[in-house]
DNA sequence: ATTGCTTTTTGCCATTTGGCAAATGGTTTT
DNA sequence: AAAACCATTTGCCAAATGGCAAAAAGCAAT
């Protein structure tokens, strides 16, 4: 929990009674590796706010293939569909990785405590933009880039993340086959 | 002139007086095929709404290429760096790939026309956020397609660009070469 | 240590794309 | 019409990646 206020805090000031009233409304969650955190298509009750873990976003291309979008690991809120437009779109679906702790808010509760804590509001709209602009992905940097530099972009850009996901997760991420990346893997070292 | 107050009145409404003050401001520039709007590095001084032409923004990736980011075409608000967060980076260049006529406002003026017409910003606001949303772009899709794909979700997209930006401008804002491009093109007929 | 299960690596070959240069086709200028 | 200048297509071969299956390595439970 004190994570998930310290992660708050840094995007603007609470006092106590207003952190008391926020934790009062939280409830902590654990899911296992290999749950879902949600579903496509399902509705999506919670916001979420991951404290120990990584869960794989992920969707079914048009031939039936599972691509990834993106991980999320520790630190990270996790905001449903039609609060944060479109980001997590109900055609997705996040999967635990790794055994996960999540601190969660239903969504009655969420909306009291944007109603009764001012700043609240503040605090969330920061954590959204900062959310947006790092989602704003050079297209074209990616799209010019041959695997190997992509994969090396990759592990540059989350060295926390390489040893705890699966190599085809992260293959199917930088859009090749996991032998592919094998591979390149192996001419890298 | 009228397609730009028609453009902005979709994110709002204004009143005769303001429009007069916003067309006072407003000078109509022209220039020509292969004329830069905006090399990188250099302080950008306008901001502009392309009423006619294409425009391309492109950089230079670590090996000297030349890689189109992408095209902006009629009715689109181009706003400097500092203005939109980071949407066009002073290390870009914008070129005119056909002639171009463009409506622009010194940064002072536009300044004042901020600061006079009531709503303005919120108008602004709309269009930068409209804006953000489409340039999130779908990275993992982008990657996850090859070549094919890739240009037949651009002509289905961008219907209107396709005979009037060179097939290299293409094939760079693609990811490919422009041999693979045409003959990828050559195959799809 | 052995077994069973999962992940990663490797081999083999097909397909795609890149790199480069020449040929072709189109457009503008003279 | 000819010449000059682009843009596009094509040919040739090399490099990168995909598809598939088997082998190897890693991990967990017994």
């Amino acid at each position: 929990m004190e994570k998930f206020i310290e992660f708050v805090l840094q995007f603007g000031n609470l006092n106590k009674q207003q952190i008391d009233l926020i934790v009062r409304k939280a409830s902590v969650v654990e899911f296992r590796k290999d749950e879902y955190y949600w579903e496509a298509g399902k509705i999506v009750r919670y916001i979420g706010f991951l404290t120990d873990g990584v869960i794989r976003v992920f969707y079914y291309n048009n031939k039936g293939e599972e691509i990834t979008r993106y991980f999320i690991d520790e630190n990270h809120l996790i905001l449903s569909g039609n609060m944060v437009d479109e980001i997590y779109k109900p055609s997705e679906y996040l999967s635990a990785i790794t055994d996960c702790k999540m601190i969660i808010f239903s969504k009655q509760d969420w909306k009291e405590i944007l109603d009764t804590v001012i700043g609240w509001d503040s605090i969330i709209q920061k954590i959204v933009t900062r959310h947006h602009s790092e989602k704003i992905s050079r297209r074209s940097e990616l799209i010019s880039q041959d695997g190997t530099e992509r994969y090396l972009d990759f592990i540059q850009k989350f060295p926390t993340l390489v040893n705890r996901v699966p190599l085809s997760f992260i293959a199917s991420y930088l859009g090749m086959t996991q032998s592919s990346l094998s591979r390149i893997r192996k001419n890298i070292l």
